[in-house]
DNA sequence: CGTATTTGGTAAACCGTTTAATCATTATAA
DNA sequence: TTATAATGATTAAACGGTTTACCAAATACG
């Protein structure tokens, strides 16, 4: 008995712009002004085709008139999308800081935006995944999908997105049972180990970050294959661990140099340990590229920065972002076949590289 | 009439773990199975202590049992807060693989999670702003409050935030009646100053970022006072653009050391002016720092990894991000007093600088 | 011309919580 | 002992949209 009219202001001529106290104009108002239901004004806003030119046209009127702004929170609450993504990354040092990210998500969130999606940042720190708080993401109606960078095999928990059918997508990495794009790791090796091998290397090192990665292991493996290849089978493989770092590239580097000073060129798996490797070679007064050639990997921008400009492979981060977040919002609207893609790579000659020391 | 009992499955022993079909488990539920109201299970849910052991007990056991989380679209609804707080920058070309902003979002982000609250990623990009999206954050209801970084006092629709009384917290810039939290520049900068005279340092230039921006503005300013005191009021300043960037920094020390040979310092606004600088340096033979010395700001972390490492001030970024974190919260809490903070900061000696060459 | 179908719109249920206002109890005070 | 207050839980009304089922009028069909 409460449903009746008369308590309401009903349609007051001077209601105009924002309306004067606190409450915000809803869905009813706009209804009661428009002299329509709430229901057609809802249809108007969702771009119902039921609702024809007149009634959408005095409806858009009044919206704007009025300035309003459909509440997300209870469009959420109804509908079933929260046009929310995250992106899960694991807590490494200042993530967020990291070339290789920042591209990734740089990507992501231009691609989003454009989509009319809202990105969502989250660490895996050690409690946030014995909490379970990433299944918390999807129980608790924060988001609609997640994508995953920066894991490795060891991340087991990724595995629990695919067991519950919540949607996630793994970027540079594969496994899970996960959708996934990557960049083609595999090939970016490859044209590296051609080249240096064409410069006249034969005793090349590799710097190399976790073997647990799909991708690296891609590159690993394309580095042995290469080595057998050339020296006809024999073991020439020289692989040291940099863990992804500058650091340890740089640790490894010393390492591998002091264990096998014939080594003429460093192959690192991505530019980070290259300019550790770079750092090492100048604090040994190993003169780059003319002692020791240096090829990194993913070409962030401090590649093109550093004495001398770091030789590496192009991996098109930005772009992986944009096309892991389209696929995964593809996932969203009910795309069926799971994704996988895979981005060309391609190598950029700078200053870090050239002909092999002619050989003792 | 659809109110009564009768349908409801009711306490039904079986149901243990995640309900069989699709239906989530709601607060209705657990309400049921626990033999309570539903109130008095939010209530729980929220700790209020209107609820004693015996009841709680009751209902929490149900809730794990039955593994229920609550959704947080509809809590978000009904109570006054999202939980969201958004984090906006401007286009700059992909911000996040910037290591200036990646530090402090770092911060932001893990403050964030440890006090329950959810971070989302916008870029101020021209449309977004044409299109008032900054304001539909709040007036739909995505956000409680909003961390702004990297915006000058061009950037004059930060002023609405204010005017609507939205929570909006700026970093490392002040203005628009906005809170702050920055890092003490002016200090930075005469600390550089300071040990750059002491060096012996006469001729010294500055790359410097746009003055529309507060810090640059305290930087830039105790540039010349220092230049001024040094020389006894003589105006020996020499000032460059160099638009916060490498490639800048790179153009303007190279405009700067064509036209004064004689400068035997430089300081740079930012470290990714000074990578240019450094840069510009080594590809005209001159060698950093028996040549010319060079002093960044913010110590990133590329700085220490640079040839020669860079000395730089480091401006305490990542705890900058956590305070601008904790504040916002704070005054989403109800906290009345703006917020006005400035973090100390301090010079980091590294290898890019040294004595001045013997002048001529 | 009478019936079937389409069209444009409405009423009301629903999404899953929080929170006033209310109501039995039981403890406290007069 | 009775009125009063405190305690612990409940009822029902928000919160602000979407959506299903339904309806009247208009159009199509035989």
């Amino acid at each position: 008995m409460a449903e009746t009219s008369p308590p309401q202001p009903a349609a007051n001529g001077r209601a105009k712009g924002k309306p004067r106290g606190g409450k915000r104009v809803g869905i009813r108002e706009i209804a009661a002004q428009a002299e329509v239901s709430v229901a057609t004004v809802s249809m108007v806003l969702n771009n119902n085709p039921k609702i024809t030119g007149e009634t959408r046209a005095k409806v858009t009127k009044v919206i704007d008139q009025l300035g309003y702004r459909p509440n997300r929170i209870a469009q959420s609450l109804s509908s079933k999308y929260t046009n929310l993504l995250a992106v899960l990354m694991p807590t490494l040092r200042h993530t967020m800081a990291d070339p290789y990210f920042g591209e990734l998500i740089s990507g992501i969130c231009d691609k989003a935006a454009r989509l009319g999606q809202k990105i969502m940042l989250e660490h895996a720190k050690p409690d946030f995944v014995r909490e379970k708080r990433h299944i918390d993401l999807f129980d608790r109606r924060y988001i609609d999908g997640i994508l995953c960078i920066g894991f490795s095999d060891k991340h087991t928990f990724l595995g629990d997105f695919a067991e519950r059918g919540d949607l996630a997508l793994m970027v540079n990495n594969v496994g899970f049972g996960l959708d996934h794009v990557v960049c083609d790791y595999a090939s970016g090796a490859e044209q590296i180990m051609t080249y240096l091998l064409q410069l006249g290397h034969r005793r090349i090192g590799m710097l190399h970050g976790s073997p647990d990665v799909y991708t690296m292991r891609q590159m690993m493996d394309t580095y042995k294959k290469s080595i057998a290849s050339a020296t006809g089978g024999e073991d020439d493989t020289l692989l040291v661990d940099g863990r992804f770092t500058e650091e340890h590239g740089y640790t490894a580097t010393s390492q591998l140099l002091s264990k096998h000073p014939d080594v003429t060129a460093i192959f690192a798996g991505n530019d980070k340990m290259a300019l550790g490797a770079l750092h090492c070679a100048a604090e040994r007064g190993l003169s780059v590229p003319g002692d020791l050639s240096v090829v990194g990997c993913d070409n962030i921008q401090y590649a093109a920065f550093v004495n001398p400009a770091l030789t590496t492979v192009n991996t098109p981060l930005y772009d992986t972002g944009m096309l892991a977040c389209e696929r995964l919002i593809d996932r969203i609207r009910g795309r069926k076949r799971p994704v996988a893609e895979v981005l060309p790579t391609h190598l950029v000659l700078r200053d870090s590289t050239s002909l092999a020391k002619q050989t003792q």
